[in-house]
DNA sequence: ATATATTTGTGCTACATAACATTGTTTATT
DNA sequence: AATAAACAATGTTATGTAGCACAAATATAT
């Protein structure tokens, strides 16, 4: 199960869209793209937008989320370097369902969807790349849902930290989740409130299972020990 | 149990992807397409399967769903006639991730997905067909990931109400919701125990937001009005 | 048409999680 | 480096939902 989750991982970063153009669409890309920086929590897009660029972070880590009731945000998608997003709403035909915003200062390439639109019109490997990013999205999705309703707490909360780990890996030592996120986020990503992804984190602690320091969080089991935390 | 494919005109039912393709293509697709009927809760293809087939819902229900923890099921998707599903897993390189079964007697169109996957490569209009499809889909995905997570039991129900009435329409009355569903499966589509799909439909109808006669479902208000049914 | 299995309808209890309040600590900003 | 603002930690209470049990009604199969 993990090694088929870093095969994915491995291909997604391979995916590259680059290496699926021709020269001369290669150069229109190039004309068409621009850089944009973003700060740490600055606003990408919004909900009800209208979606107009494809978006591939350049560097820096992006939160997809939906605002959910009592303004409690639910994280749906993370987004790491170097990966694709914003575009499933262009192609759906509609406005933005979700937000995103930048977890830590980020690099945004943005590539404008009628570009794109056009280009997949010509260029088979093109379309089958996003047919294959949106397949993968959107069994995630369907993963994902199942875990968020039916796990109880300390489940979700575990999930969310391997997911963490999964997709930022970890700092030196090798157990150090490479992110830096506030409780809230943490709650947000795991379906609970701050208050409960606090008092569940502390749990973990108490029981070895994590190390804390401020918001950095060691993982002292394997992976695979604490995808089952719950128990 | 599988019908000659020329019996039938697949060109009537697979209309949605049928104007895409070329008379060369379109005679490939009907060489290589079997019809199969499906029981009342039959199976169609199950959790960890390997994909091998373009599945179209010619006609009947059919409901996409994973079997949670204590064998508690989350309905993920509904297909209708004519309707396009199965695919997915086979995009993303993947075993299913979920299991599909027949609401009532179905018939299906099989379509081999290596077939679909050499269309694709050379026929950009149909890999924008699936690129569209898994885009909403995905949106959808969000959209309910978030009211499955963060709404109440009533707001869950009255969602899942407006969905069906939306998704299969009502009967002749234009009240009653044409689909015939255990409260199981109510309750798995609304990721609530089946006492509390029972229960909640009860305050519904004692509050007249709807009337129930078995498992024929009257929907008294207008739509928009039961989506608030939570307050 | 009849019998058996399944589903529906209720009441009751237990439990998980949200909501709220308070204090101490950390982060971010100037 | 100082200071205000935000966050983390923890206890308490309230509440929504699951779990279970049982009787009645209904569906399904023979």
């Amino acid at each position: 199960m993990t090694t088929q989750t870093r095969e994915i991982d491995l291909s997604r970063y391979l995916a590259n869209i680059w290496d699926l153009l021709t020269p001369e669409e290669q150069e229109l890309v190039r004309e068409n793209t621009h850089i944009q920086n973003f700060k740490k929590n600055e606003p990408i897009y919004r909900e009800l937008e209208e979606p107009s660029h494809l978006l591939c972070l350049l560097r820096g880590k992006v939160k997809i989320f939906k605002e959910g009731i009592g303004g409690r945000n639910q994280i749906m998608r993370l987004i790491k370097p170097v990966q694709y997003f914003g575009y499933r709403a262009y192609f759906a035909s509609q406005p933005y369902v979700t937000e995103a915003a930048a977890f830590e200062p980020s690099v945004i390439a943005f590539i404008p969807m009628e570009l794109i639109e056009n280009l997949i019109k010509k260029n088979n490997a093109l379309a089958y790349f996003f047919i294959k990013e949106l397949s993968i999205d959107l069994g995630e999705s369907d993963e994902r849902t199942v875990n968020l309703t039916q796990k109880h707490i300390r489940g979700r909360l575990a999930d969310s930290l391997v997911f963490l780990l999964d997709k930022y890996g970890t700092e030196a030592d090798g157990c150090t989740i490479n992110i830096y996120l506030a409780r809230e986020d943490l709650a947000s990503l795991s379906n609970m409130t701050t208050s409960n992804a606090i008092r569940t984190l502390s749990s973990f602690c108490t029981e070895e299972i994590v190390a804390v320091d401020g918001r950095k969080i060691k993982v002292l089991d394997e992976k695979k020990q604490i995808g089952r935390a719950h128990v």
